[in-house]
DNA sequence: TATAAAAAAGTAACCGGTTACATTGAAAAT
DNA sequence: ATTTTCAATGTAACCGGTTACTTTTTTATA
């Protein structure tokens, strides 16, 4: 790997002059430019990174940060980080925390030498420990998909618990009253705001919350899967179920299916992200569309403004979308009264 | 954000002293061990790591690059790939080569002063690309799922043709012969293999290679869906379809889905990943195992191991293992014959 | 043609660490 | 008491770039 150095010698020329034909910057003679530029390519030379940062303190890298890569919106999510991170030329690095929220601190600790921003998609992390890294991080950091009480930080939110009220919003105008409710994960606010919303929709037509009903899962397939099997089991009637993400929703809806109930005929459900695989299944699983790809785009491109100019606090919230499709339908007692 | 030199005021030693205590090498005397620790943690100091990389030329981090963010085994490549690092306390960097060859092989050559050793998991990448980037890098690089001619560097691969010939001998066991095949993207050796293997197993049994039967996708949902379209409104008829993954496979289901065609009664699927979501689709999916998760562990432990010592060129073969689920069924004829 | 101004190129310090080598001081050996 | 040995620490060069400042060269102006 060649350095400045062997550039500088068959060029013969300094290190600064070279150093200004790669960064285009300062006052250098055409034949010059050309003469160090046809050094550089027949060596195949490329400035090294690590020593460029390090001179410049400016790494032209944005961190990317997720609790864990089997996130449910991780493959959309990261797609469109490096999307919007390609197009501002700059580098993307992509670090999960292993679902633990120390491991985590740290290796956000860790980037700040590394990167210039850093976009946070965290499920792990608590409250105190987000402040915690605001106030020692030297770099930006933008928030996805978390609301901290006050707005100390850029965060780009979505309403949780509006996007709940909407999928009950949805059952209860299709007459469902026995809402059976898969949550996820119940220690972070995502999982709270959302439960909220759930015991909120029930209040209001003076449902009574039941306890039996809700089944705690961890947003993938199985654990929905398993939630609805031990609904089944339980023999607690429902005529609807609602999932807190559609990973969850699609492993009920297998539950069901195995169990011979028909969905939506017998039992309805809905889901929330609109995850791509979710048109698939048959029936096609109704959600509320989480506009992961909207939000992360705008995330990244906040961070990379922020790179170079520092700005009063940034938020944006986004809401949910309701998507029909075919796996909600209205409740048999209410089509036959 | 603190230095080494705030350190060395605070602690009132030398450079050299508190670099030996990071490092835990030299001798150092224990009282000063104590003073230099008690100052890197009142400054919640942490090194610097590129300048710990330009200055040792070692960066402790494997870099790992696919070709895109959405390729379908990314999930679990990832997540394996990132608990192989982290054992062996490895910095993982992660980028996408965003489908284009040219602009992955910078990537790549980009990452050579930011690794120690790169994992590549491409699709799109030639076999010219890769011999060239084999010859420039001067680290090592691991590839998988991807075989050159010559063994000539590091890979952990997949023996694609026998794979194919494994869910095509299930097919043909269950008295198949107008079996459908839905290809993946064809400019790469992973296709080409797969379509070999579709056309020896019906070559085997003396069933003529239709062209009508062949549809190609790239890997995803909504082109199995399309491809499996395309096949019902040709008219050609089939009694089992051969899908070159999962997702395009379960895309197809729900294509017959539509169509009203009854899986597996009336036409049986097979594909190929044991894709997790595999198991929730109705009639459950029938298909071969890809060990991806394996595969990568292999590759990521090659990796590091190359980042100490040089080694001959390894190379490991996974093979595929089929996983009997619902989707595939005798043909009606022969039963009833 | 001499001189001021502008352009081109070079010098050297710096970014934040590591490390070979030099120096100091105290304990061990003679 | 003197010399040897070695643990403990410091000094300074280096990694591969950038950049403020200086020097040299060229061009423009008088």
């Amino acid at each position: 790997m060649s350095t400045i150095l062997d550039v500088c010698k068959l060029a013969n020329v300094s290190k600064a002059t070279v150093s200004r034909v790669i960064n285009g910057t300062g006052q250098v003679k055409e034949s010059t430019r050309e003469k160090v530029f046809s050094a550089m390519q027949s060596l195949g030379y490329r400035p090294n990174r690590l020593a460029q940062a390090l001179a410049t303190n400016k790494t032209h890298t944005i961190g990317l940060v997720v609790s864990d890569f089997d996130g449910i919106h991780f493959g959309l999510l990261l797609k469109q980080a490096a999307a919007s991170a390609e197009f501002a030329k700059k580098q993307l690095i992509v670090t999960d925390g292993h679902n633990d929220p120390d491991y985590e601190y740290e290796v956000i600790m860790q980037l700040e030498a590394q990167c210039d921003a850093v976009v946070l998609y965290s499920r792990t992390l608590t409250d105190d420990h987000i402040q915690r890294l605001h106030q020692q991080l030297t770099i930006p950091i933008v928030v996805i998909n978390r609301d901290l009480p006050e707005q100390l930080f850029h965060s780009v939110s979505f309403q949780q618990e509006d996007a709940i009220k909407l999928m009950m919003g949805h059952l209860l105008d299709n007459g469902h009253r026995q809402i059976a409710c898969i949550t996820g994960h119940m220690m972070n606010p995502t999982g709270i705001a959302r439960l909220n919303g759930y015991k909120y929709s029930l209040a209001q037509l003076g449902v009574n919350f039941d306890e039996k009903l809700v089944k705690h899962g961890v947003y993938d397939m199985k654990s929905g899967y398993q939630a609805c099997k031990e609904l089944i089991n339980d023999g607690v009637s429902f005529t609807a179920i609602i999932a807190f993400n559609d990973c969850m929703a699609l492993g009920a809806l297998r539950a069901l299916t195995e169990a011979g109930i028909q969905v939506p005929e017998q039992v309805s459900i809905i889901g929330i992200d609109n995850d791509p695989v979710s048109e698939f299944f048959t029936p096609r699983l109704t959600t509320v569309k989480l506009p992961i790809a909207d939000m992360t785009k705008q995330a990244v491109e906040l961070a990379i403004t922020l790179c170079d100019e520092t700005k009063a606090t940034h938020s944006y919230q986004y809401k949910g979308q309701l998507i029909e499709r075919e796996s909600v339908m209205p409740v048999r007692s209410v089509l036959s009264s």
